[in-house]
DNA sequence: CCTGATTCGGAAAGCGCATTCCAACGCACT
DNA sequence: AGTGCGTTGGAATGCGCTTTCCGAATCAGG
């Protein structure tokens, strides 16, 4: 009872050679068909499951999926989580998730050890950085894991060489600027994300872009850098209150720190969506859950989860594959015309 | 280039014997210290990481931890999660993560795999089944487990002989009860759990017993089940008005369930807390985003993760160990004065 | 009845590492 | 100088499994 059975004694009861009851039990090669049966009845009787170390050890590979991502509580990851689970399990195959708290070190760390344990799915949900020294650190990894027959998939934007799911950041800030500015918005604040981080350049990027187009400016005092948490965003709107009197709306780059400067708002007494509009990007189920319910823009992170693994687990090509994916403008309650 | 780099490749490197560069290494034994630097210079050269699935089989363990969740997108569990990473880094331990939705199957084959593994550390996340069979094949696979040296906590209420921590789920359904009793309500509809979770059984027989010592009656009609979803929720909260006309008050046995709710009297068009008072249970984040902010009972979710985590951590007892962790009623918005 | 082709079970090597056992080497003693 | 002790490096073993490589057996064809 003490030890858990192994092959051995699979193979000692049904009377049989390791090496059968191992091909009896994987099926990598025919076996009779009675020897089969009482292999397949001692495991049974046993309560035998082969040991995976030793499995992945004797194959040179591991079929887990391994998953890093910055932050398992925060929606937006875990959204892409679920996706991920969801084709997984399509394919029956386990998930191994790691979290980094938006550490690089560690997601590097995370990286080098799926690497050492030999898996051949990776899939990287996270921001890429700009910083060019951790991207080269980074890149090295993932060409290293990629070099020993693993295949690593990117979601969003990276500097390093391996497929890559992204979603148009870009456009999407475009897409919102272009809304606040039909409403007639004039004067808007933004609450960044973290700085180095290809997703906040991006949508901000957009976002600008946008803005210039139509001639309206956006000065530096009125975007200040939030940490994609609602205590970050709570923090961005306050500041923003005070340091721009005419403020008529209020982005921030993601849901949830848009939720947390609706409660700014709200202790400050400024009516959302009259007195001022707010909106966020992502579109989490937490969106919808605040009243009024946030507009914002609808980036599909189920899917980019699911289309990350669907594309690791397909034939590697010759060709670095990067799938852009559409978001949309959901206009929702918390934002109104400008004054 | 290809291969990733051996524990041989380092030695060779150093012009070492793998026995010494293992030492050096792992720091199993002393080592002379030019030695030592030689193999780590040679390990980082080479950008070395031991393979974990060979150094499990050695060692016959692995240090890393199972974490085996329900719902890794319900706040719930996700708090529950964090507050198990959070110690497991001041411990330097790897965590996976495993997901079931809920299937026992799945929780059972997770639990299996974990043990074939040879994981010395589990913690099982999730409330137990009231179902003798079920909870009979949980109970051997656990027992399984800890005899081949593991150590498995659970969170929740389990049949399984292991450690666990258990929130006063029995005294939070009272406390509830009272707090809506001293508010004047009399008449209470209830959108419960799944059937068969002890979590769900615990909360409402703790409600239960208050309502009845008041004198306050519960009839099956104001009992509707739900499935710990905002749509289960919602669905719930559309059945009560429907049924009870004179409804003053719902209480969702979770607080995820009590948005959804919160949701559908908004669509109905009754105000909260004016004419129905709402409350939930756990005070996940999500509780205090919404508006008014939600009247719950707390579960101290990342504390009991983290005692879990500590549990298993720690030296096996003679003697089964079961935290009990204190709850508390947190009145917030959506409660007011029944008529 | 013999030969060559085919099927299928078993022995053994090896995946990468930790660890036990052994030998060699000081070192302080007598 | 010789004995006994503690220290430290190396060869070898084994963790549990897969997978070649062989050889025995079976079968079809002449």
């Amino acid at each position: 009872m003490g030890r858990a059975p192994t092959l051995s004694d699979v193979a000692g009861l049904a009377g049989v050679s390791m090496a059968t009851a191992s091909r009896a039990l994987t099926g990598t090669r025919r076996v009779d068909t009675r020897l089969r049966e009482r292999v397949l009845a001692a495991a049974r009787e046993l309560g035998y499951a082969p040991n995976p170390h030793a499995r992945a050890l004797a194959r040179a590979g591991d079929a887990s999926i391994g998953v890093v991502v910055h932050d398992l509580t925060d929606p937006y990851f875990s959204e892409i989580v679920r996706g991920v689970l969801a084709e997984a399990e399509a394919q029956e195959r386990m998930v191994l998730i790691c979290n980094t708290w938006r550490d690089p070190d560690r997601e590097l760390a995370y990286v080098a050890s799926f690497r050492a344990q030999r898996l051949q799915t990776l899939v990287l949900a996270g921001s890429g950085v700009e910083d060019r020294r951790l991207g080269a650190r980074m890149a090295a990894q993932i060409a290293g894991f990629e070099a020993a027959g693993g295949r690593a998939v990117l979601i969003g934007r990276h500097h390093a060489p391996a497929d890559a799911v992204v979603p148009d950041n870009l456009g999407g800030g475009r897409l919102l600027a272009e809304e606040l500015l039909r409403l007639g918005h004039r004067r808007i604040g933004v609450i960044s994300g973290p700085a180095g981080l290809t997703s906040t350049r991006d949508r901000l990027a957009g976002f600008r872009a946008a803005l210039e187009r139509a001639g309206v400016g956006l000065p530096d005092e009125q975007v200040v850098e939030g940490d994609f948490t609602r205590e970050g965003g709570a923090r961005g709107a306050r500041e923003l209150l005070d340091r721009v009197p005419g403020l008529t709306a209020i982005w921030a780059l993601n849901d949830v720190m848009a939720v947390g400067a609706l409660r700014a708002l709200r202790e400050r007494g400024r009516r959302v969506p009259e007195e001022v509009s707010l909106c966020g990007f992502d579109d989490i189920p937490l969106a919808t859950d605040v009243t009024p319910e946030l507009t914002t823009v609808h980036v599909p992170m189920v899917e980019m989860g699911a289309r990350a693994l669907r594309l690791a687990l397909g034939p590697r090509h010759r060709q670095i594959r990067t799938e852009h994916l559409p978001v949309h403008v959901v206009a929702r309650g918390t934002t109104g015309p400008g004054r």
